[in-house]
DNA sequence: TAATGAAGCATTTTCGAAATTAAGCGGATA
DNA sequence: TATCCGCTTAATTTCGAAAATGCTTCATTA
């Protein structure tokens, strides 16, 4: 079973994974923009071989794209890539909630009401302006994890969160150019009122529109960062800023 | 849209990653067993930095399995693994059969016809052993992809195929001591027809029989093979021939 | 003028040695 | 005798230079 918190004893391999996993997410490293070895050298503090080894792993997330022979490039974003992404989360989340619900037991629905209780008390404390902080994106990823974690698939878990974590770049992105704020806090009291009850059918639905809706809103907010056709994709492929 | 073929100027780690998978899923790198650079170097005649790119691509495919600063071991064989593996692919591989049908065009339906005619040729031509032949596992493996590529969802494609080729070390592994041959051609024929005939509840039907009556064979015919508890997987992770 | 090709430059890919870390071993102590 | 600590050995991880490759520019030719 895949854990979700990385082990302590880090490989510096492991830790530019980390920091350039949290740029790209953050857009600090622009969707479509080349990766070349001597700026990222320079930004991370690493030699060749160890930035080889972070964007090895990053293709194999989907957050970079390796080109044979013409290096890396941070991952594109699109209207079709998001839309095909929601598609098949949406499938695959509604297969672990499911198969949780079947499967879990009073542990795990503990587990899931600590794991809201976390992220909304710290949404309480933060107000407003909560969906900006790098710390509840942590807890709500969490929170989510939590839900699905007693399907006890391994590979359903391991398809999952790597679908989660495209996403959750998306989101991110949303999150900076939206005025208002969504009432994600009730949408998630009820998911898991509906998990914890065993409502699966109900469970599924809910599931399915939280993720149909963050979409929505992405595309409404941020949607006009992505809908750039493929010359002006490359056209944005500026050099990165150290 | 992922191709299916590799592109032709191949960069040394990627034709390292190529012989390198071809070798796990022959079992010439036996399940366990832990990858010692040195071995490898000599076997594949490649440095350190080469080898350790091609095993970051196979940690992604889940062929090999990573432990952060204690090296790689090709990734154990059970039958929970198969189990859980036969699981998804049953889910993935339905939705991408019901969504091609939705989709495809002319052109697919063409694309799967010339798929089966090369594979049950080869078939003729190779006889009963036909199973055992690298070649038609190729084909194979074009003819289940021919099926599906019209889904049009990238992920969809990505998962599924990553999630196939796992599964085929099994089928591989059962292979070697199997005395009976399924009539496959057959299966296939009919999978074909109704995929074709864009009857989707039964296209869904069959490949889930196909899927799942391959993992009741591979249990049956390799099951002792990879039945052991934990300390004798260590057992077994004996130091890989030259 | 447009097309072709060769040379130079920028960038990636590969290499093997050096540094770092884990595992195995033996001796000392409770 | 069992346990713990430090040493030795073996393996992985990291490094930056060297080789290989792709891209661009500029001259040459039809």
């Amino acid at each position: 079973m895949p854990d979700r918190p990385k082990p302590a004893g880090e490989t510096r391999a492991a830790d530019v994974l980390h920091r350039m996993r949290a740029d790209i997410i953050a857009c600090t490293l622009k969707p479509g923009a080349k990766l070349r070895f001597e700026s990222l050298r320079e930004m991370y503090a690493v030699s060749f071989s160890t930035l080889r080894e972070a964007l090895s792993r990053l293709v194999a997330e989907g957050l970079v794209v390796a080109e044979d022979q013409r290096g890396f490039i941070v991952a594109p974003v699109s209207i079709d890539d998001l839309n095909d992404l929601t598609y098949v989360r949406v499938l695959i989340e509604r297969e672990c909630i499911a198969l949780a619900i079947k499967r879990g037991d009073d542990a795990w629905e503990a587990a899931i009401m600590g794991a809201f209780h976390r992220m909304d008390r710290l949404q309480a404390r933060l107000g407003l302006k909560y969906y900006l902080s790098e710390e509840w994106s942590k807890l709500h990823g969490d929170f989510h994890f939590s839900l699905v974690v007693a399907c006890q698939s391994p590979n359903l878990l391991e398809i999952r969160q790597k679908l989660f974590e495209r996403a959750h770049r998306y989101r991110r992105m949303s999150s900076q150019f939206r005025t208002k704020w969504r009432a994600k806090d009730v949408e998630h009291k009820m998911i898991m009122e509906a998990v914890i009850g065993r409502d699966t059918a109900k469970s599924e639905k809910l599931i399915e529109r939280h993720i149909r809706e963050t979409t929505a809103n992405v595309i409404k907010f941020a949607g006009h960062l992505f809908a750039a056709p493929e010359e002006e994709r490359r056209g944005r492929a500026e050099r990165i800023s150290a």
